[in-house]
Order: structure tokens, then C-alpha cells, then sequence
DNA sequence: ATATGCACCTGTGTGC
DNA sequence: TGCACACAGGTGCATA
């Protein structure tokens, strides 16, 4: 579900409520995850205090007082929230972390897709992989134009690859690239220095607006006050397979990329 | 280097 | 109603 702006969005909405505050108690309902959760990550946490968060593409890094970081990875379903302490546990809630007074953190997520480790920074190699980020103010279309050149994929898939641009998932790959009139199957070694700076450009763009609207809520996504997002109201190609296109009403089309459902309009993306 | 398929899971929507 | 199936915001691995 959530990429760079849902994370992003999270982030935010979050640090008022963490940031400064003791962990007073972890409760771990269930560890069975893709990478299963530390027996010990309640020791772990339990006293410290939070010192800020921070985002690497999609993940989120809790930095705690003691020099350990909370990495968390939200996987396709996985949320975060902020609620009462007497608030009931309700399904597919894994992990709460109970902040002093009544406020409690919880983390859900159906799929189980997600991760949760606790380490100092140089424990946590997940973050070693994680390229670029086009938030970051030394994002530009040079740097881009470094990741595309030679390569012989089609250009979704590079921006998709979290090793080489960290944050960007399906919904904003699609976007991104009809906001930049690029079609997603181009290879990244055929781009022309123009369109690698309308690439850039609408990156940046696309997301920081993303970003405004508190990321894009489908059927689920909220942020950490329970608030959905509202960029689905924006899309302009994702799931909108055979609706017109908002430029010129040629209907959208969809094909597979790299086993991800894919959508452009075929006369404004070349 | 790159492409494909699958695995990991649950939930939802569709068609019969 | 029930059932089978496709598909979903992500990632990692095995295989070609």
C-alpha cells in the first residue's frame, strides 16, 4: 500500500505525538512476519525514549535514546496509528506500543508483508540498499540521468527499483511518468536529456503533491491520526484502464511491467 | 545485467 | 449463498 508520500505522510503525523515520549510497555501479539520479530524487541524498546523519526524511501526509522533505531517497513498492508490505550485490540493489530499516559501506538497489517527490527544503525543493512531519494534537495536530472544511462530496462522498473531511487512504488511510477509524456516501456538508456529532465521534474512534482494531499488512500491507507489521504481524487492513469485520458480522451490502456499492472495513455506518452 | 515467475499473506470484488 | 479466481500500495529469491 504505502509509499514515499503515505510514509511520508505517516512521518509527520506521527512525530508530534512520539517525539520525546517514553515507551512505557510493548506488547507483540504476533511475530510471524516474512522476517520474523526479534523475541527481545520489547526489552528493547521498553523504557527508551524516542528521539525522532526519520524516512529512508519507504522505511520508517524511529531513533531512540540509546543509539538503537526502530527500522519499520509498512509491506503492502501494514499501518500505523496512534490511538487511546483503552481502545480494544482489534484484528491484524501485531504490535502496541504504549507511550506514557493513554496514547498507544499500533501497528497492523493484514499481510504480514511488513518489518520490525530494532539495531544500531549498523545493524540495519536494509537500509545499505536503499538508493536515492527524490525528496532530498541533491535529487536532480543529472542524478537520474546517471541511474538510466546504459541500462537497457524499461524505465518503470528503474524508477520502481528501490536500490537505485528509494520511495517509489506502483502508483506514483504510473503517475510520474505521464505527468513527464514518457511511455513506461521506453528503455532508461533511450532517453534523451530532455525527457530525463521532465522525468526529474515530474518526480518531484508528482510526489511533493502527493505529499500535500497527505499520499493516496484506496481502500484502506490512513495516516497516524486515522485520516485518509485524498490523492486518488488526482490520479491520472493509475487504475483508470480503459477511462479517457484528461488530455486528449484516448483510453487509457494497461499492460504488465515487471509483473505490476501498468497504465498510460498511448498519445501523450511516447 | 535483466526478465519472469513465484513465494510470502489476507481481503475484496467478480462471475458463475 | 457458496465457490473459484483474479488482483491488490512490496520485496526477495530462484531460475533462465
Amino acid at each position: 500500500m504505502p509509499e514515499l508520500p503515505e510514509v511520508e505522510t505517516i512521518r509527520r503525523s506521527l512525530t508530534p505525538y512520539i517525539v520525546g515520549k517514553r515507551i512505557a510497555d510493548v506488547e507483540v501479539y504476533e511475530r510471524r512476519f516474512r522476517q520474523r520479530i526479534q523475541r527481545d524487541l520489547e526489552a528493547r524498546l521498553r523504557g527508551r525514549s524516542f528521539r525522532r523519526i526519520e524516512r529512508r524511501g519507504k522505511y520508517l526509522l524511529f531513533v531512540l535514546d540509546d543509539r538503537q533505531c526502530l527500522l519499520l517497513h509498512l509491506g503492502m498492508s501494514g499501518s500505523l496509528e496512534i490511538r487511546r490505550a483503552r481502545d480494544p485490540v482489534v484484528r491484524h493489530d501485531h504490535v502496541r506500543v504504549r507511550l506514557d499516559g493513554r496514547r498507544v501506538l499500533v501497528f497492523n497489517d493484514p499481510r504480514r508483508f511488513g518489518l520490525l527490527r530494532v539495531g544500531n544503525r549498523r545493524e540495519l543493512h536494509e537500509l545499505d540498499r536503499v538508493g536515492l531519494d527524490p525528496l532530498d534537495d541533491d535529487w536532480s536530472a543529472e542524478q537520474l540521468r546517471r541511474l538510466a544511462r546504459g541500462r537497457r530496462r524499461p524505465i518503470k522498473n528503474v524508477l520502481m527499483d528501490q536500490r537505485l531511487l528509494a520511495g517509489i512504488g506502483n502508483i506514483y511510477a504510473n503517475e510520474i511518468l505521464y505527468q513527464a509524456g514518457i511511455r513506461p516501456t521506453r528503455r532508461a538508456g533511450s532517453l534523451r536529456r530532455r525527457e530525463l529532465e521532465a522525468l526529474a521534474t515530474a518526480t518531484v512534482t508528482v510526489l511533493g503533491r502527493a505529499v500535500d494531499l497527505g499520499g493516496s488512500s484506496i481502500s484502506d491507507y490512513v495516516d497516524g491520526e486515522g485520516q485518509p489521504g485524498n490523492f486518488q481524487l488526482h490520479f491520472a492513469v493509475y487504475d483508470r484502464y480503459r477511462q479517457p485520458c484528461q488530455q486528449c480522451a484516448t483510453p487509457i490502456r494497461r499492460i504488465v511491467l515487471g509483473g505490476r499492472s501498468t497504465f498510460y495513455c498511448p498519445r501523450c506518452q511516447r
